[in-house]
DNA sequence: AAAAAACGAGAGCACTGCTCTTGACGACAT
DNA sequence: ATGTCGTCAAGAGCAGTGCTCTCGTTTTTT
């Protein structure tokens, strides 16, 4: 099996799916993930509709590589409004995760839609979607743990941790939130949770005739929260 | 025109029109809503599928009339909750809000999802949906109103509104939010988003492999967002 | 009793995801 | 250089969808 000759072919096959996924993504801004049709596809591919299920044997298939790159779209974006912050900033990097975030939201609202939607009745998100979907959520509990290891949390005291989540706050420490008591893991968890649920409302119009300031408002959240966590 | 008379047909239609969404809300419940089906649900009625069309003329206005009975539910549901409480447990009113909402989700996780899942491209929610829509929050603003009128809010100090939400805040104080100071509304916008990010994420599947012991991690920020917003 | 409106049935259009078969092309070892 | 084998595009076809139009029939209105 010369890497070459095999290449030739796989070079094409490569470039083709490519090509489906990136015209898939096209479709999808415009017309959403339900109006998304393999047929309308293959057509503006110059291919007969049989033909791309070479490519992607379902839709789902289709439908799972552009979930995969949603995600990994958000862990880049996530990634990179870190690494523009001084480490010891730790409210900085979580106003800036949180910023990117909504950001990228806001210019992909169907790609964000197809992530954070309604998930498709059927659909079993396989494997290789765990990892792209988890990065973002470990970058924020990287955040927490660093904060926490500096001493920049002051742990709240006016609740606490219920004790059955003692055992999802060990396995979180594991890797995540390492060295993080289990009230402040629940309350970035909580933080977390509002902070998709306001890009989520935002998108989804939920905000409408209510909130006509978004960015700011988001800001306020955003930094009211991290006082919620106990950042200071 | 008597009433009588008139009745005759426009009861049959009244309770064909019945027998369409009971059907088509069981449909929902269990394929979701992309799986919904006018074909379906008139031949699960030994109805021609054309026929269907003289009660609904399109499935759009299928689906607006689920998203009405949804959202009245939803309305209901919390109506009933607060109304089991003393007037001046305010904390234990809010919790009982976001109690029964989470409950009526998990109960109906496809219809929930209807209303705040990916909104369908293309979509536009008629007029008669908003005050349906609004129940829930009219609620409790009111039960916000209500606290801030009886000294139960301490005005949180670490952070400030943003200016250019003030005219929302005004808009808002207006029937529902009365009295209240813009950083207590925009606190309570934030903990009404969280409310419903939580309720989203542990139905969505957000929660998965990370928080088993959902409802007491439900009460647990329920309860300190409470504090957040400064009830007492 | 006559006119008007509402209705169910059926055929049909354009579209979808997906399957199966057929014939051509390219890669591979002999 | 030849024959084999896997890959591929194409086409026809199936079952399903939302929706439209027409045509008799029934019910309501005038």
């Amino acid at each position: 099996m010369t890497t070459a000759s095999r290449t030739a072919r796989e070079r094409v096959r490569a470039e083709l799916i490519k090509e489906i996924t990136d015209i898939a993504r096209r479709h999808l801004s415009t017309e959403g993930a339900a109006g998304l049709s393999l047929r309308a596809v293959a057509r503006e591919m110059g291919m007969v509709s049989s033909a791309i299920y070479r490519y992607f044997p379902t839709k789902d298939d289709l439908l799972t590589a552009l979930i995969i790159d949603a995600y990994n779209a958000i862990g880049d974006a996530v990634e990179q409004a870190d690494a523009g912050c001084a480490r010891d900033d730790f409210t900085g990097r979580w106003l800036a995760m949180a910023r990117s975030i909504r950001q990228w939201a806001l210019a992909h609202p169907h790609e964000y839609a197809l992530i954070h939607g309604t998930p498709v009745p059927g659909y079993q998100a396989p494997a290789d979607t765990v990892d792209p979907a988890s990065r973002d959520g470990v970058m924020f509990g990287r955040l927490i743990a660093d904060a926490h290891a500096a001493g920049a949390i002051t742990l709240p005291q006016d609740t606490r941790a219920p004790v059955g989540f003692h055992d999802d706050a060990e396995a979180l420490r594991e890797a995540i939130f390492v060295g993080v008591p289990d009230e402040v893991i629940l309350r970035g968890l909580h933080a977390w949770t509002w902070m998709y649920g306001a890009v989520s409302f935002e998108l989804f119009g939920m905000y409408n005739n209510v909130i006509s300031e978004r960015a700011a408002t988001f800001e306020h959240g955003a930094l009211s929260l991290a006082h919620y966590i106990g950042l200071t």
